[in-house]
DNA sequence: TTATTATTTTAGGCTAACCTAAATTTTATT
DNA sequence: AATAAAATTTAGGTTAGCCTAAAATAATAA
């Protein structure tokens, strides 16, 4: 059996990750309709990440992550959440900036997401000083208004 | 058929592009190389580009890109390009930026596109202007330098 | 030009993730 | 408690993208 933890797998425990503290429980179609997926792919991949010991899960009954499933999923979750706030500081809109946040989180490597990490923190502890980056951020908004006038095509 | 571009045909249309600009023609073996794949697996993709009128090519021939897949691999090319300076901006290493940039690339709306583009635009076109921008950018690689100390274990 | 080497192609398989349709089990209703 | 409805599971397929081994073709060297 391969032991790495695909892309889709890591969805799957973010999922399982956030609906559990949501909710207090997760059901088979609830991790379906949030990853758009049918209920016979769900219980095929739960029986992988039971294989993988990251869940712990029987037939028609309960659904938890384990201890390392839960670090998993931590650690994913907060990629995750830097990823969001990332596109909220270059102006992305929220609906968007919601499902974008999945597709970055995956495979980079870690240097990069420390970087990425530190940028946003960077951007957002310094938020309050008025003259230094409330500055560049005020342009920057004014930058992308510009913008919207005349689009370049090749931005699409 | 399916008429989509996969993520992959798009890694496959940016190579052959790059590669031929490069050096005025491509052989399947340079773009198995240089995508880490085995040449039997460019010539099934070649077909496929082939049958959407994306590549055109010959058995044992030479491969190149119709007009439509020339300007997608140029928009692509555009792209990875973007990512590529973004990650050089937030301070990734080159040699990680430049395997990161691919990983960015694909399936992003074309609004969180165009807005890193523009962020990254930004950036760069601030980049003379002495008080503005470089003295942000350099509190950021000082900010960079002191986490490196200590490095918080929760970015792994 | 013939023989050797390199490249490309075909054939046949594999795996991850998905699907539908048909059981099976659980939950809710009468 | 019996029945109906909902949820889950199994069985059996599909597809994209990859692989190896062997065959075919092209390029190079003797």
């Amino acid at each position: 059996m391969n032991n790495e933890v695909s892309e889709r797998m890591e969805d799957y425990l973010r999922i399982i990750y956030e609906i559990t503290s949501y909710k207090g429980y997760v059901r088979i179609k609830d991790i379906a309709s949030e990853l758009n997926v049918k209920p016979p792919s769900v219980v095929e991949m739960l029986k992988k990440l039971q294989r993988m010991k990251l869940v712990i899960y029987e037939k028609y009954g309960g659904i938890r992550l384990t201890e390392k499933g839960e670090e998993l999923a931590e650690a994913i979750e907060r990629r995750h959440e830097t990823f969001r706030r990332f596109l909220e500081i270059i102006l992305v809109p929220e609906d968007i900036a919601l499902k974008d946040a999945h597709i970055l989180e995956h495979r980079l490597h870690p240097k990069t997401i420390l970087q990425l990490t530190r940028f946003v923190e960077f951007i957002t502890t310094h938020q309050e000083r008025p003259r230094f980056i409330t500055n560049w951020f005020e342009k920057f908004r004014k930058y992308c208004q510009e913008k919207e006038y005349k689009k370049d095509p090749k931005n699409r």
